[in-house]
DNA sequence: TTTTGTTTTTGTAAAAAATACAAAATAGAT
DNA sequence: ATCTATTTTGTATTTTTTACAAAAACAAAA
């Protein structure tokens, strides 16, 4: 596939860009067994990134970010946050020789190399999708792409990897605030695949009585009464989201934290 | 008092700085009673504002940020902490006539003055600070300086209000994960002072019987053996933190969150 | 049809944390 | 000595978290 809208054309016109600023998103979909992150494969060096892509100068942070993965994944709403900014030193791409072979092999301008001639703050967003909905779209940059377990990511490109490990570290304190789920499972999960997300975001087993008794306890998960077959062994329950009854509990978890 | 580095040119130099970059830093304080805001008064219009600036091409966000209070401040290490960047459209300050009063004023080159002819995504920074350690230092923008109480902050310039305000939402989030305190309170302190520093920032009253409780449990607080004198009326003790079990204590805290 | 292997599902008891609540102690002033 | 204002302390209840194991269900094999 190769979709490439007309629209896209703005975010790489560096005249109209801002100068040093990015944005970077690490995309998390879920498997039912394993948490994965959404990486683009750079036609010139085989090395995986993040999708990303630079701020017009008309239009909002968060705007870039939605309309990006927009065209990058297909789907239209997303859950999507602002999670950090990455402002050190060093935040240079020049070090990296995929850009000039990128220009030699006539894939870049050379105007927009020399955009990366310099220092770049970039704004760390992330998503969370079902990752069956996503329709990927390349561009001249990236012919390839992978989701790969957060368990198990090979080195970036750039300093891509400690950007994932941030907005992992992000999502696991968030758990705290409130419940996740929603934006993540298919619409039908068992309580089993809730449960081995909460442990892949986590990093640790939970136990499987104490967990259901916590996410009955919210409220939002209803029994389809639906079983998935197939396996030789007890048919698990199929749940479903009740989608304001997730928000309301994302709300009062926010309200009523101790102290 | 009006002090003024010659580092300090190195952050109005246009030519050496990112373009529509700032950061703007909320300094809280706490006097006893009451959670404080620094906010610096615009010579031209009489407004307060945030203390902020703009990022030179070769330095860190952090440590723009850690420069430039210090350089107002006069406090060498500080708490500080990034928690938003804002990035919406319309952050521009165009509007304001502060900025043509100023180049009229001849305070401010007209250069400057065009730096600011676009839209800028700022990125927001708290500090926490022993308000009596503060010696502020002016320059050629500020002319006065205010410790604003948190429940009555006036009209600010441009959106700094909203920062304040997302600030002091994310300082009483982070109360889950850590304690707070050693970098708001004086040396020594009274447990009345400490819970009222928690009441003004999560904007609730508290029981004293539980928040005593709840603060010996850390292990951090020391009697000094000291009681400020002074009402007609019991006098209180006065404690005194153990940085390292303070931090310790934010360590723990931070790794034993419930899932 | 019974047995076997595998996974899902369920309950209870103990410990820890949060909440609600009121009276005694102390200092200074009268 | 008494009064006023503030600090300081304890206990009982509820809620939440944690730890832990056996029965139920399904499909394949016997």
């Amino acid at each position: 596939m190769n979709i490439k809208s007309e629209a896209d054309e703005k975010y790489w016109d560096v005249s109209g860009l801002m100068s040093g600023l990015s944005v970077d998103c690490v995309v998390f979909g879920f498997t039912g067994t394993e948490l994965k992150v959404l990486l683009l494969k750079l036609k010139t060096s085989g090395k995986y990134a993040l999708p990303g892509g630079f701020i017009p100068k008309d239009e909002a942070l968060d705007t870039v970010a939605k309309n990006l993965l927009r065209s990058r994944t297909g789907l239209e709403d997303l859950f999507l946050c602002q999670f950090k900014i990455f402002g050190e030193l060093g935040r240079n791409v020049n070090n990296y020789t995929e850009l000039d072979t990128m220009v030699y092999q006539n894939v870049m301008t050379s105007e927009l190399r020399g955009f990366f001639n310099q220092r770049f703050v970039s704004v760390g967003y992330y998503a969370l999708v079902k990752i069956n909905k996503v329709v990927i779209s390349y561009d001249q940059y990236f012919d390839d792409y992978q989701w790969m377990s957060v368990e198990n990511i090979p080195q970036l490109f750039f300093d891509h990897n400690a950007i994932i490990s941030d907005a992992l570290a992000y999502l696991r304190k968030s758990l705290i605030y409130q419940p996740i789920g929603s934006n993540l499972l298919e619409d039908e999960f068992t309580l089993v695949e809730y449960q081995t997300l909460y442990e892949a975001i986590l990093g640790r087993k939970l136990d499987a009585r104490n967990f259901r008794r916590k996410m009955n306890a919210y409220g939002f998960l209803i029994d389809t009464g639906k079983k998935r077959k197939g396996g030789q062994h007890r048919s698990p329950r199929l749940y479903r989201i009740d989608k304001d009854k997730y928000e309301e509990a994302n709300r009062v978890e926010f309200e009523n934290l101790s102290w």
